[in-house]
DNA sequence: GCGCTTCGACGAAGCGCTTCGACAGAGTAT
DNA sequence: ATACTCTGTCGAAGCGCTTCGTCGAAGCGC
């Protein structure tokens, strides 16, 4: 492995000349840097990454960290990753995923503390999360994707849930339905407060109760079989229904089952709008789903951002609730004539 | 941040002291070590780990290249790395997740020629797969789940495919069915032979010419519509059909859709038994699913074992194949009585 | 031609740890 | 008592970089 002592007694220059046309901190002629980029392709040199993060007090690497347990569909993580990544790279420094789950905090602080990575990416943020203490604890900075109960002055990334269930309200009134039930995420998740849950379905009440519609929300478990059962269950209970708006990405999948069943045919007969999924997810369902996408890769790349003003000593943003875009495809139609 | 330096002090002991105790490579008496406990305890020390890296030319670090496209269920690789994390974990190893997709072999020669990790391990490696020659040319051991064509005296874990659609033909044979097709991955996958799909038919085909039944294969996208669609057509068009072996997590859920549509019950009209999936995808078929288990965590498990080997300059194990466990739930039941 | 600034390059001092050689002192064998 | 081996500890030399202070050589106005 070719060091940069290397590179310069090949290129007849010092040390620190390498490192400074390699960090651009002082300027370096044009003739010095082009035998010292001749040298390092020979050489196929590369920057000891240890060397540099010991010497520079930065690693040049941001961690986010990746649940394992309970990701039933990659796709909405993925999603995230891949602009963080991206966001990352402009920025000079690399994106790890670190496999720790939230109920793991210890084994964040000691990851953190090891001083790894320059920050730390939390993504599905409960209200009350311990793994923020944990990271803050050994004094490495953190943004969330998602967001606590109070986030004080830390930098999040959320979904504006608020103006997609308002949006999605809006699109099916639009087209005539005045019976839309709402299909939540789990009871579960709701006694938590969980944000998500619990935002998406307050704003689908108010944004109902404007309209003078009736707001019918059901809780449903995060499977593809409470997602048919349930399904099944409200499609029996309330004839009337001609829509659905669901925020749940594998309960979707169940539903889609129910409607089936039910001899119900989509959008000639119903209507479905999922909220808040991926588009890799929407492409899984029966038909082109009409959906509300989730705003994964921004979610990605402004906390990352965010995370790197924090660690570059900028000002930083605090808090940003990103839009979710309408894309009405083939499962929204006009309402049924009875 | 409290260095080693600070801790000696502490403790009234030499840096060199501290460091043994902390590496264990010479013996310390058991009062110095519980002093220099105690100081560690009050500062809160925590090792450096771009120093260590630096000093010891290890960094206790094991990447595992994680495909974030097309990765619609993130269940079956998480199971795998889990175990991945685990084996490390007890050989005092951390393993980060390293976002990087198959078609971008450039970027893991990047991070790996930097020296980030240690050893690198390949997960959904293709018969040529360029990232190995990537991960190798910079000098970085590295482990494949899965193999290539011909991966030499290279590390890697495999599912015994072989072992997997022999037990699978047999528990329907055993049930009494005599007409099982066998719905495969994607035609581009067996087109460039991908060994998972091509090693899956042969058997599949083997397995049923020994017990002297036609062998009928379908090919398969790994979407659910792609899967309704062609179970649909198979169903048209193969009235005598009484089950089928999927190996293909995803049109898995649209063969679901296909079999309620053509009104057939499962078990009693049909038997359905997947192949090599994860159990959390089991979970969310519409009834306990019959399926042979993807090994994940022993698949990662066993690479990373094998990682360490060849770090370590242990003498490597080569090659494992790791075999599938039967779960007959209930999906699978005696053939029909026509 | 003088002193002035500016540019480009150099040398050396660390960053926080591991590890090697050395060595004092206790234990054992002679 | 002598010579020897262990144990447990210390000091110092790096690991491969970044970065600070420094300084010669141009380039400039007068």
């Amino acid at each position: 492995m070719a060091t940069m002592q290397d590179v310069a007694n090949l290129a007849g220059v010092s040390l620190s000349t390498v490192s400074y046309t390699l960090t651009g901190k002082r300027p370096v002629s044009a003739a010095t840097r082009a035998r010292i980029e001749a040298a390092m392709a020979e050489l196929g040199f590369r920057r000891h990454a240890a060397a540099r993060a010991l010497a520079a007090r930065r690693t040049h690497v941001l961690a986010l960290a990746y649940p394992t347990y309970g990701v039933a569909l990659g796709a909405t993580l993925n999603d995230i990753v891949r602009g963080a990544v991206e966001a990352a790279r402009e920025s000079g420094y690399e994106l790890v995923l670190w496999p720790v789950d939230s109920t793991e905090p210890e084994v964040l602080r000691e990851l953190a503390g090891q001083r790894t990575a320059d920050g730390v990416l939390l993504m599905e943020v409960a209200l009350d999360d311990p793994r923020i203490e944990a990271v803050e604890s050994v004094g490495v900075p953190c943004a969330m994707i998602g967001r606590t109960q109070d986030p004080g002055d830390r930098v999040w990334v959320d979904i504006d849930f608020e103006d997609a269930l308002t949006q999605a309200v809006e699109h099916l009134w639009g087209l005539g339905h005045r019976s839309i039930a709402f299909l939540n995420r789990s009871q579960a998740q709701l006694d938590t407060h969980y944000g998500p849950a619990v935002r998406a379905r307050d704003a689908y009440v108010a944004a109902m109760t404007e309209h003078g519609l009736d707001p019918l929300t059901v809780a449903c478990d995060v499977t593809p079989p409470a997602g048919r059962r349930v399904g099944t269950e409200l499609l029996a209970s309330h004839r009337d229904l001609t829509a659905l708006i669901v925020m749940n990405e594998l309960a979707l999948f169940g539903v889609a089952s129910a409607l089936r069943e039910a001899d119900l045919q989509v959008p000639r007969d119903f209507s479905v709008l999922a909220v808040a999924i991926a588009e890799d997810i929407s492409q899984m369902y029966d038909r082109p789903l009409s959906f509300l996408a989730a705003p994964g890769p921004d979610q990605g790349r402004l906390a990352v951002r965010g995370l790197l003003d924090l660690i570059e000593g900028r000002t930083t943003t605090g808090g940003t609730n990103l839009r979710c875009a309408l894309h009405p495809q083939s499962t929204t139609g006009p309402v049924p004539v009875p």
